[in-house]
DNA sequence: AGATCTTATTGACACTGTCAATATATATGC
DNA sequence: GCATATATATTGACAGTGTCAATAAGATCT
């Protein structure tokens, strides 16, 4: 009897109350192990040892778990993302530094989608998310707001609607990610500059934006 | 007796044993009205009028019928942009026309999707569908291709590797026509322009390839 | 202590995909 | 024509799912 307890099964883990947080864990886990297929209310429930209704009374639906848990991922992103733009450079009226924080943006989005391919999935599934939800839509609605300020306090060429190069530049982020993560594009290298496709890709895009950055 | 069979009923369409194509058409129709998640082996029997056994005859899986239906639906597509080029001007030798094609291409794409959001989206389904299809993967592979040649044809300026472009057009496209179905975007007007902001997204995207073709 | 509210369990229902066994029709070979 | 074979459809079952209702157990507060 040295080890009352030699080490809790992982199972039981939720014993103090705090159920909902270890479904949550419980459905994280499952998500990046085996999908948003795999993640079901009965073997989340398996996973944290309880019966297959208990976590009914913390997620009304499996749509209501996921759309917990999804809530938890985006604002994950959104931290990351936050934290590459505060590693920029903070000055955007420097002329040709201008766009070194949009890139921090994107490759920040970008890099978590292909780091957590299960993860990112879901956070577009809106089959399978409450699209109402006030936590999810106000990440990302944040987000977006995020990145349309740093496109206004860019000087950007006449003619051009920044609102129209903020959608421009999540489209192509969010289209690439989505198709590396379906296999229909691989990862390469951009044959001129040796970059990493994406990152070309970026580049490419964000010196359409500000052309006055080309040095000379 | 005058009608033999006034109307034979809707149901039992595949009597002459071309169940195939019936289970088919009732998938689309599913498909386009309730969504992927609607579409399931029973539902489409009962469309049809048979047994939830019957389809097993021809299709193996669901997912065996989801990827047919993927591949008519993919086919359709890729004529709509065959179509769209056919109709865009040739001769991309004079400068100034030579992202036309490329717009028309691009345009098709969008348009493709966001008039039928969930057939666009069944294409991209990866966990409906097996990827390894060679009807689905050839006619994608194709279609990139085509994406491919129309792009080596420009004169790209220095310094651009033309997969790189090409990936970036698709996956512009992708992700505005994803995230508009998903509703993170709504259809808006650009503010320089009035054109739809796809459009101008796409006009950008390409001036920025082609930059000798902007008029002085 | 007693009452109330929260949380977990058990059991059921309808729905799904899929399999096995059966029946029916169509086609094929003689 | 007739028997046999092949393709196709039916019925019934099983495990898995989400979700609901009824029940039981605990915690908490007065």
């Amino acid at each position: 009897m040295t080890n009352p307890a030699p080490s809790p099964p992982p199972e039981k883990l939720a014993r103090k109350g705090a159920l909902r947080p270890a479904l949550l864990a419980a459905a994280r886990t499952l998500l990046d192990r085996e999908g948003a297929d795999a993640v079901t209310i009965r073997a989340v429930a398996r996973a944290c040892g309880v019966s297959h209704a208990a976590p009914a009374n913390h997620f009304a639906d499996r749509r209501s778990l996921l759309t917990a848990l999804a809530a938890e991922l985006f604002a994950d992103l959104a931290e990351a993302m936050e934290n590459a733009l505060a590693g920029a450079p903070q000055n955007p009226a420097n002329r040709g530094l201008g766009t070194a924080r949009l890139t921090a943006f994107a490759e920040a989005l970008v890099a978590y989608g292909l780091a957590h391919p299960e993860r990112y999935r879901l956070l577009w599934r809106r089959d399978l998310l409450d699209g109402e939800d006030a936590a999810l839509q106000g990440t990302m609605d944040r987000l977006y707001a995020r990145l349309l300020e740093e496109l206004t306090a860019l000087p950007l060429p006449a003619g051009k609607d920044p609102e129209t190069a903020a959608v421009g530049l999540w489209s192509l982020c969010h289209g690439y990610v989505s198709m590396r993560l379906d296999g229909n594009f691989i990862a390469r290298r951009d044959k001129e500059s040796g970059a990493p496709r994406h990152s070309a890709m970026i580049a490419n895009y964000l010196a359409a934006l500000a052309p006055q950055a080309h040095p000379a």
